[in-house]
Formats: C-alpha cells, structure tokens, sequence
RNA sequence: GGCGAAGUGGCCGAGUGGUCAGGCAGAGGUCUGCAAAACCUUCUACAGCGGUUCGAGUCCGCUCUUCGCCUCCA
C-alpha cells in the first residue's frame, strides 16, 4: 500500500510521490521564541515528529527543515501593533536576542523530552535577512511588490490565485466585516507587509535598500524553505491557524517570484483545546510544558497527543491524561514483561499486526489505529505468555523487531531504553533490587508475609512497583503520573 | 458578514454503506497467601428531523449546537 497524504490544498488524501524519488523535502513553520512552548506545540511538534520518522521508517531520505521565529512581528499588516520579542525582552529587562536565544534553548529542552527528534536544519529569521531582501528584491523587480515611505508591500492584485489555500480568494468580500477601516498607504486592503521601516526605539532592525528596518512576518519562510529545500517542496506543515494569512502569503510570495509552485502538499495539524476552547498565549489558557512534566512523565504527553489524529482537535483534561498514562504503562508493562521472559516453544505470527500499523500509518498517518494495533498486539502477547509454553526465541524476536520499529523508531513511545534492564546507571540498582527480591522471596517462602509485605509496599513509597507473577517476582520503576 | 472544521457510549478517541475500533473507567470470572498485573466475559453510542438504498455514525437535504480562521498564534 501507498502513503495517502491528506492535502490541505485540494481538500482531500492523495497518493504521496516525493518531486525527487528517494528524498522528501519538508518544512514546518517553527516557533516564535517570545515564551516557554506549551501543549500546543508539543502537539504540533510531535505530529511531524511522527510524520518524519514514518517517512524515514519507509525508506525516504527526508530533509526536515523547521525554523525557529527570533525576530518579533507586529501584530497586524499596517503600522499598528507590536514586537512581541520587543515587548518581552523589555518586561525581562533584557535585549531581544537574549530573549530569542533564552527561549529557543527552553524550546528545545522540551522536544527533545518529548522526543522529537531535531530538524536536519533550523534556521533562524534574523540569521537570513540578506536572502529575505533579496526575495524583495525579485519581487519588486517582477512587479509584485511596491514601496511606500520606506515599507514595501506584497500586491495581492498582481498574483493570481491569492487566497488558494484557505479559501478567501475574493479580496472584496474579504473586507466586508472588517470593523474599522484603518487608515492605510497599502494600494489595496489586503497587500501585506514585506519590508517595514523601523520606528525609532525599535531594537531589531537591518539595513535594506527602501529603509532601516526588519522583515515581514511572513517572509521569513518563504526565503528559507526555498534556500535549503528549493523552490518546489514536497511538504509545508504548519497548524491550522496559519493557513490564513500566513501560508497563504508564502504561497503568493514565493510563486509570484519564481513562477513555480511552492508546495506539492500542505498540512495542518489541528488545536489542543481546554474545555473545548482553543489554547493559546493570548487567551492566557496555555499549559506550559514545564509545569506539565513536573507532574506527568512527558512520554505520556507524547503518547497522549498521538491517541488522537493530528487533524482532530484534542481536548486537555486531566482525566484524559490519566487514561493515557494507564494505557502506556500497559504497553510498556507487556513489552518489559516480553523482555524478561524466558524462552518457551509457543509459535507467535507477528505480522499481521506489523501490517495492520503499516496500513495505518500510510493512511495519512492514522496513529490513533496504529496504537490500537499495538494494544491489540499487546493483549495477543500475554494471552500468548500467559499460556505456559510461552513464546519461542523466534516468535520473541519477531515482536521485539516489530514493537522497535512501531513504538520506538515510529512513534517513539516504547524505548527499551526506558526498561531498566537496559538502563546503563541502572547496575546497582538491578543488584540491590536482587538482594531484596530474595530476602523477600525468603519471607515469602516462610510465610512470613508480614516482611514480605513490608519490603513491597516500601519498595513502592520509593517508586519500585513489584508483582508476583507465575514465573518469578517482576519489578519496575513507576512514572510519575 | 466571509472562509473552514466538527457533533460517536461515563470519559478520551478511531471509523466515508453490510462482523469487533482501541484506551480509561464500571460489572462478573480465572489466576494469586494478599495485592498488582495479565487473560476471559460483559453493560452504556453514533445531535435532531426527513430522504437515497435491500441495508447508513458512514451518502444527500434541513434544523440545532460547538469550535477554528478572517490581528500575532503550533
């Protein structure tokens, strides 16, 4: 089966062929380094994580570029608003590059626990002003752009199929419910910002040949996707929110000035919500990952966001997260207890499941059915294990190479590493754990169940969660939930 | 006003015409010194009203409700 890719430009799942067979292309806009990330963009980041290691899992070579967002935008197209950078590097009583650098390094403090793996690439907007100017420079020479006292706008007019993305191609109904019409040097009510010239006390600002300025705000991806990727890419990702204006204007910038298409296939990935409303830095509704994995193991938080399909809204709820933590620990529980097992003569045909994930995977990344297919595999398992022939060196190995390929390299949600027969500091603890396993199985063994209850529920209090199975005591250490 | 998405059982969350999603929680059972885990069995669904069809969460229409975008935002 082929990979089905949903297409926010047509609306609908096409068969995915990268432009060069063999290497995938992809961008994704990354984050505006003003403040800590929150479950929102793990959400997002996690989503083409997941899409990334499946198209690598298939064979692609994938070039991941995602940039990080360091030079502040105002918060409209005409001259009102303000630099949030700006802003909170004066609240912080700093300079803005600190205040990028501060929060870029926080950013990725996050993902890497989530464990989204790093981008091949990660530009950042104010280390390419030079390539940003000269798309200005192309774009004023094709005609599409103008200049006014120093700032430089986009002329939706002169790009045919402005709008394509989101829908909004008639500019004139486009402009019936604004509410006030503010007073504007732009030619027309919906050109947007590509160069502005900088107010005085503005801390971010470079020199350009219209004026001393920075920017627009959505220039920046355009000239970098095109600098690392070039100028048809196979994937654009981003979330939903941005596929108006932002995207949108990508599009018209970059096909305007090269005349190609800009991308072969767009994807959004959809909110996480709180009691239903969207959550956002504005809306003051935002959880911080930091406080988030103070109390919840941020695999949880990974594991979480991939239930539910990139596309779909997620609701944050704590009962929510419970559930989840409860369900990890099952698949990781089933996997330590597969890798613990001694080896038996039960035969175990592993791949239908493997096919099962394939299939839902390559239907534009369905994780939400691809976990069920590990549940499903999990519960097939220890039905298996629970018989007592148990499972042969064969049939285990054919597991543990699928449960790699699935829950570690794919979804990244069960790492052997995470069991503590693997863990390297482990050693010690791996031997103290066999001394009071054995005085405890002496206890046991005297019917002394007092002690032995004692060393269990100590072991507990200090994290140590221990079961009496049928083929000997199994111990593991318990996740903070 | 314009553009777009969605309403599934106690909760989360898949599913574009014909057997079961899956997880969490609940109930009963097996196993067990107890506990936990595991396994087996099991109860609650498809917003409403019409229509198409032999057959509809699944297609069509209408109604109601919710959410996102049209300012920066993952």
């Amino acid at each position: 089966m082929s990979l089905l890719i949903y297409n926010s430009l047509g609306r609908t799942k096409e068969k995915f062929e990268p432009l060069h067979p063999g290497i995938v292309s992809m961008y994704v806009c990354g984050p505006t380094v003003y403040g800590h990330a929150h479950l929102g963009h793990a959400k997002s980041y996690v989503s083409f994580d997941v899409v990334v290691r499946w198209l690598r899992q298939s064979g692609y070579q994938v070039k991941y570029v995602q940039n990080i967002t360091d030079v502040g935008h105002l918060t409209d197209d005409g001259d009102e608003g303000e630099d949030k950078i700006m802003k909170q590097a004066y609240l912080e009583k700093t300079d803005p590059m600190e205040i990028a650098q501060f929060y870029t390094r926080s950013f990725y403090e996050d993902m890497d626990k989530l464990l989204v793996l790093r981008p091949n690439i990660a530009p950042a907007a104010t280390a390419h002003i030079p390539e940003q100017i000269a798309l200005i420079e192309r774009l004023m020479k094709t005609g599409h752009a103008y200049e006014v006292n120093g700032n430089v706008y986009f002329s939706v007019e002169s790009f045919n199929g402005y709008g394509k993305l989101s829908g909004r191609t008639d500019q004139e109904a486009q402009q019936s419910g604004i509410r006030i019409s503010i007073r504007s040097e732009k030619r027309a009510p919906s050109d947007f910002a590509l160069w502005k010239k900088a107010d005085e006390g503005h801390l971010m600002k470079w020199n350009s040949p219209w004026s001393i300025g920075y920017p627009g705000w959505h220039l920046e991806c355009s000239a970098m996707s095109m600098k690392y990727l070039g100028e048809t890419i196979d994937i654009h990702g981003g979330g939903m929110e941005n596929k108006f204006p932002h995207h949108d204007c990508e599009i018209a910038q970059a096909e305007a000035a090269t005349g190609k298409p800009y991308v072969r296939f767009w994807m959004h990935n959809n909110m996480v919500t709180i009691n239903g409303i969207k959550m956002g830095k504005s809306l003051k509704n935002s959880i911080n990952l930091k406080d988030l994995f103070k109390e919840t193991d941020p695999l949880v938080i990974r594991f979480f966001i991939l239930q539910s399909h990139y596309r779909s809204q997620l609701d944050y709820s704590e009962t929510a997260i419970k559930a989840s933590a409860t369900g990890l620990e099952k698949l990781r529980e089933t996997q330590r207890r597969l890798l613990e097992q001694p080896p038996g003569t039960g035969v175990f045909d592993s791949a239908p499941f493997a096919h099962r994930f394939s299939e839902a995977m390559d239907d534009d990344f369905n994780t939400p059915v691809a976990i069920a297919v590990l549940f499903e595999l999990a519960k097939a398992i220890n039905a298996a294990l629970d018989r007592n022939e148990g499972l042969s060196d064969t049939s285990r190995k054919g597991i543990e190479a699928l449960l790699d390929h699935a829950g570690q390299e794919t979804l990244g949600i069960l790492n052997r590493n995470d069991q503590h027969g693997n863990k390297e500091s482990g050693k010690k603890l791996e031997e103290v754990m066999t001394i009071l396993l054995k005085l405890r199985d002496d206890a046991r063994n005297n019917k002394d169940f007092a002690l032995s209850d004692k060393i269990r529920d100590s072991l507990l209090g200090a994290g140590i969660e221990i079961k009496d199975t049928r083929d000997g005591v199994s111990w593991s250490e318990k996740s903070d939930i």
